[in-house]
DNA sequence: TGGCTGACCGACCGTTCGTTCGGGCTATCC
DNA sequence: GGATAGCCCGAACGAACGGTCGGTCAGCCA
């Protein structure tokens, strides 16, 4: 093993970023202090000079991904305009969000509310789905979505759809974050028929 | 707390599902012998008298999911017909399936691969998406499919789409198995957009 | 009625966990 | 050049982990 003569200092985005990705790969509760020390080519106790414990790196790993998210509906394009084309600019700037802070989003997406900072990410993520659902709620309204289908459930759908994607994105892939934000519009919105295939509403 | 005189005694089956409902909560590594003991009103040695281990009770309760998920492949309207219908019919006989088999199936896409059970579990998932990609891919070549999107992309996305039910779907959620099913297939297929305002193709 | 067996239990094992503590090294400042 | 502060280390802590062991007890069959 390589030893560097002057070691490597982390600052606490740094040695977060590692922490993330182990986070991610073998799952919170399955990574060790020692397995991120590895990682970080430090030893355990090091980590506690730059974080009060594990479940510190959770917290702030998750936080980052919860003030991407919020951060898109706060945009002008996801505030003004018909209730069809906010809809479509969040799912857009979601995806683009989601591929620009993959790590602490699919982090995010994991928690299962074992911990204080878990259960205040599943709330985060509770407001995120009631916003997307007024949304979806407004755009059937004014009559430029379908209205045949439960608005609850289809913002689900959609929802599952757009945080599916840090199950298998990956950004060396290629497929650029441009075109999957069109896939995931023009899924979204149009489906995958050919255009003049198309069905009208539920099957009788 | 109610004590019964005759203890309960457990099948196999019986005893897996407690486990399966309590993986799934807390998730399978957070989880310990003892939640399962208290859950399942045993001790922590009486469940090694059913299993060899944790990981055994991982590697039943994956595989039950796994059965499910490729039981819908071997039907008829999976194999036979043009390319549009069978995918159709996979993608919602794959939702009545999951949320039949909602718990096993649950803790089959939770699955991080740390152990040899996970392992193999993930293999039989990519395998699914292989065939599942095949579908799209055929459908596309046969005109029935939209070809302005990448046949990789559009799979997992729907495939994303259909997994995230173990997300959120709760059998007494007031929503049916046939009404998400449909919900499922209408999105998938023709979007969201009301008819008649569709877009033919992508955004120039 | 006496022994066998399946189901279960309490006590305990070695290991690994997250965390703590005291100290050492190096660059910087006075 | 001595003191200071930031960063890091090795060793060890108590707790909790998955798993083992010997034994108990009820129901059944001969």
């Amino acid at each position: 093993m390589v030893v560097q003569k002057r070691p490597a200092r982390y600052t606490l985005d740094a040695l977060l970023e590692i922490c993330v990705r182990e986070f991610i790969e073998r799952g919170y509760d399955a990574t060790s202090m020692e397995d991120l020390a590895r990682s970080a080519r430090l030893t355990k106790s090091s980590i506690y000079h730059h974080v009060s414990g594990k479940e510190e790196l959770l917290r702030l790993g998750v936080a980052r991904g919860v003030d991407a998210l919020f951060a898109v509906f706060d945009e002008e394009g996801s505030t003004s305009g018909r209730a069809v084309e906010r809809l479509e600019h969040v799912v857009r700037r979601s995806a683009d969000c989601l591929v620009a802070h993959l790590p602490h989003v699919t982090l995010l997406l994991r928690v299962r509310g074992n911990t204080e900072a878990e259960r205040w990410a599943l709330e985060r993520r509770r407001e995120l789905d009631r916003r997307l659902t007024e949304l979806v709620q407004a755009a059937i309204e004014e009559g430029d979505l379908r209205g045949d289908l439960d608005p609850r459930t289809v913002t689900r759908l959609v929802f599952g759809m757009l945080n599916s994607v840090t199950e298998w994105y990956r950004p060396d892939g290629g497929v650029t974050g441009e075109q999957l934000a069109d896939a995931l519009v023009a899924l979204s919105f149009d489906g995958l028929r050919a255009p003049g295939r198309r069905r009208r509403s539920l099957r009788s």
